[in-house]
DNA sequence: TATATATCGGATAATTTTATCCTATTTAAT
DNA sequence: ATTAAATAGGATAAAATTATCCGATATATA
């Protein structure tokens, strides 16, 4: 469904979300051992979420990531799924074809554009 | 949602059982045309479906691929999919959390779960 | 039977994704 | 100020996926 990065990501972003929800910050090494993931790969994840803002890092000891009590009600998976994997799961045919569209859809284009409405009402929402 | 070798194998079975429909055998050639697929990769792909029985293939001159009448309508996306990329959209959690389950769901689980469930409906009925 | 056409299958290459390493930078605490 | 702990980021490596090449095999047709 995801990338491999997208997952760590979402799983990264609910820990820290549940920790920012107590004050408290979270470090690398406590997401990639939490969530099981390599902290370097992790790490390249984690800082595309800071610039896409939607998680924050502090550096120096005792810091980590935490994000903003502001965003905790804001942030919906869509965020987190587009900034590492893009918009592909919205764009074009489910099949990857070129010339399918509403007006010459594939012969699965109909069933498989409730399953995408499905998950990104989801991703949306969640 | 599928790897590239996934949605060619899709595409392929589409058109193969169309022509096949009509009494027609289908070359790779003409396949690897008609998809906008890269012929060597696509003959890998047409040579795993015809493993699983999904496909037959006619070697020779005037040889091609073709689903047999009586296969038509029993196949199912479904059966492409476990041939080409196996069960990993069924199997385990959205998030690819080991601990996950239904017991211990993680805190998005019953939203992918619905999701999941119109997919996998989706395949097993078209 | 000879030939041309088509799939089959093993080996290899290119690309993308995932993962690691190492140094720089920031900063809390002593 | 020094030190130690933490993130930042560039370079590189490993693994998986996608793609290509080429000889082997089968077979319809002349």
């Amino acid at each position: 469904m995801f990338s491999k990065a997208c997952e760590y990501a979402i799983r990264a972003s609910i820990l820290i979300a549940t920790k920012s929800n107590d004050g408290e910050r979270t470090s690398l090494k406590e997401i990639s051992k939490d969530i099981d993931s390599p902290e370097a790969f992790t790490a390249k994840i984690l800082q595309q979420l800071v610039r896409n803002n939607i998680i924050d890092s502090i550096k120096g000891p005792t810091g980590g990531f935490i994000i903003e009590k502001s965003k905790l009600d804001e942030i919906k998976l869509r965020d987190i799924v587009f900034a590492i994997d893009g918009d592909q799961i919205y764009s074009g045919c489910g099949l990857g074809m070129k010339a399918c569209s509403e007006k010459h859809p594939c012969p699965v284009h109909n069933q498989f554009k409730i399953v995408r409405n499905g998950l990104c009402e989801m991703l949306e929402t969640t």
